[in-house]
DNA sequence: GGGCATTGTGGAATCGTTTCCACCGAATGA
DNA sequence: TCATTCGGTGGAAACGATTCCACAATGCCC
């Protein structure tokens, strides 16, 4: 008996179940694996001998000698955003329809743990990746990817051309916001923020928002940005809204924040949409459970999610590896927190794209612009 | 030129680098993992051929010599629940944090998906797993995992004794809300379940809920139980809410739940607290963002996958595998959602256990019990 | 009856790492 | 001075699978 055990061997090999049957490892993995002619006499022997020996195939070894892990890493900025949990449970159901399994790591919005979260999962020698990152352009994260060739989807991000991206287009996504505020004849426009310096989404929709209200020849939105930690929301929301008195909307950049925005304004006595018209974006389903229901932009993240890991399947069966971009649908989900502006004169939906500049222009100067 | 190029050799393996540094790889390994002793210009050489080489160890070979993977496998019923999406999170980055990575799967609350994914991990060759599962005392992947002998722990199941658990005791937390209502004057309460059949925890809120308010000497809680299918609650609730019309005040097993039957009362032309007071579980953020505010139990999901992670990555540090029961914290969070009863004659806060049985004994034999 | 595909089979190489063991030279001890 | 440690090193054996290749036995066709 020897002092130390090193491994306990609980689990038998491939080599156990193959003396068990008095045959070679060869044939053992043929039987397993259906991959060459077998008689069935052996056949049952094998079967036989796997099932008393409760054999369970390694995947470590397999995944040695083929050099495929059947698995897929995934890196979000939070896994605990109910947009991103969304994503993944699609992802995670596609892949396991696959007979694949999903690693998961969170990068906390932070590009240094982006990076080192693929790192990580390329050292793991994940199959592929899904990521949702900060900026695609300038992500040391995707470039990494992108120069080990291996195969990859980008979620939320859109960026065609760059890579293959299941996403939505959030500047036309934030156009419908403008056109619902134009038609209810709102002027003073606010653009509400939580990490516009690490989001790329949050500046499309910023961006997107303020073209089509110029094409409209309407002024910019004030750009609102609140602190990173949403647990300091409730104190900064309302001095910032009685700072910004004269908005008469508010589009936030997703509809938790909306949804702070509409807490604010109770605290501030203040009525919604009668004094301030608010529009979300991401279309969660509480959205439709407050009072006033929750105008948003209508959007599917398990979807996504399924789109991604469809790229990476599909890259992975064969090379085809087209960088498509996979648009999921969205649309604009009207609902009780936006109505008719108070002050507008105007009785139809029809708006005059009014030419002038107005004078009393919102852009202020004291707010961060990125 | 071979026809067929099976595996593309991107990756420098270890012995390239040996090669390279001219050293054997026992050397290289040496030197990388700092695991003996080696002399300053051997190791010098090896870090420079590993750096030009671009060389990363590969975790495979690494895992079948070491028959560790550092992997953890969780399976939760749903990822896109917020509230197993926040102990991912937490379990993610204990799990990270100690050189871990994390591999997830739902089980759609199915019991053969259960175990098909515990399976499916136990192939992966975890360290360890995170679970949480239908029912501790009956889970046949739970036996699967503790007959291997592999480290692991419950994550919201509450199952003392049977196995490592980081929870909450979910009886007892259902008793402060039997004593909040009791405290309001409530009698006539309901018990509003989601998927009773397939969670213990639901089932564990009922009971201690029941028996609470059984030691106040108040009737048992009519058990009101609606579809798997969240799409259908918005129809199926307010029939419900008119079926039980007596009903004062109703405790809903989450907080989602609580939401959904705050709207419902909106569309029946009910007022909440005054026709109906309703309080919830979970103490998800966006309870305290509406108006009533939600009165809930007050949980931390997060810090439950943290605590499932340290018990877990505790057993794989050394053999100590203390059937520990972690209790995370919770508290009742009162708000504005439960108020006094309408029909209370009492005015003190004291409430007299009346010991007389009602006679209108308030539970409904049409509803299904498990 | 002699080639010849075909079927069933096992040996052995391979994947990339860790680690045991043997070895050599130099330093240290008695 | 010899024995003994010790620092530094490389060879080689695992780990558990897949798969190429060789080989035997059988069937078939001319």
């Amino acid at each position: 008996m020897k002092p130390t055990a090193p491994f306990k061997r609980a689990r038998a090999s491939i080599k156990d179940v193959a003396t068990r049957a008095g045959c070679g490892i060869a044939t053992v993995s043929r039987v397993l694996n259906a991959s060459g002619p077998t008689s069935v006499a052996t056949r049952d022997r094998v079967l036989a001998a796997a099932d008393e020996l409760g054999f369970q195939r390694s995947d470590i070894g397999r995944s040695l000698r083929t050099q495929r892990t059947r698995t897929i890493g995934c890196v979000v900025p939070s896994i605990a955003n109910p947009v991103f949990a969304q994503a993944l449970q699609g992802l995670q159901r596609a892949a396991r329809s696959a007979g694949h399994q999903l690693i998961v790591s969170a990068s906390n919005y932070a590009l240094d743990q982006e990076l080192e979260a693929v790192t990580t999962l390329l050292g793991k020698q994940v199959d592929a990746v899904v990521l949702t990152v900060s900026d695609p352009a300038s992500s040391q994260a995707l470039d990494l990817v992108r120069e080990r060739e291996l195969p990859h989807a980008l979620m939320f991000n859109h960026a065609p051309g760059l890579a293959p991206c299941a996403s939505i287009d959030n500047a036309s996504a934030a156009s419908l916001v403008a056109d619902a505020f134009v038609e209810h004849g709102h002027r003073q426009l606010g653009f509400l923020a939580l990490r516009f310096g690490s989001s790329d989404r949050s500046r499309q929709r910023f961006e997107g928002f303020g073209a089509r209200l110029h094409a409209h020849g309407f002024p910019p939105p004030v750009l609102l940005e609140v602190d990173d930690d949403p647990a300091l929301l409730a104190d900064h929301l309302p001095s910032l809204l009685k700072a910004h008195r004269h908005l008469t909307g508010i589009f936030a950049s997703n509809d938790m924040l909306a949804l702070a925005v509409m807490q604010a304004t109770r605290t501030l006595g203040l009525r919604v949409p009668d004094d301030l018209s608010i529009v979300g974006f991401d279309g969660i389903a509480i959205g439709q459970m407050v009072e006033p229901t929750l105008a948003t932009v209508q959007t599917d993240p398990e979807a996504m999610g399924v789109a991604a890991a469809e790229t990476v399947l599909a890259a992975l069966r064969e090379d085809d590896q087209s960088s498509s971009c996979d648009q999921t649908r969205f649309h604009f989900r009207p609902g009780g927190s936006l109505s008719r502006c108070r002050g507008d004169q105007a009785d139809s939906g029809e708006v005059a794209a009014s030419p002038l500049p107005s004078p009393t222009h919102p852009r202020e100067p004291s707010l961060k612009k990125d």
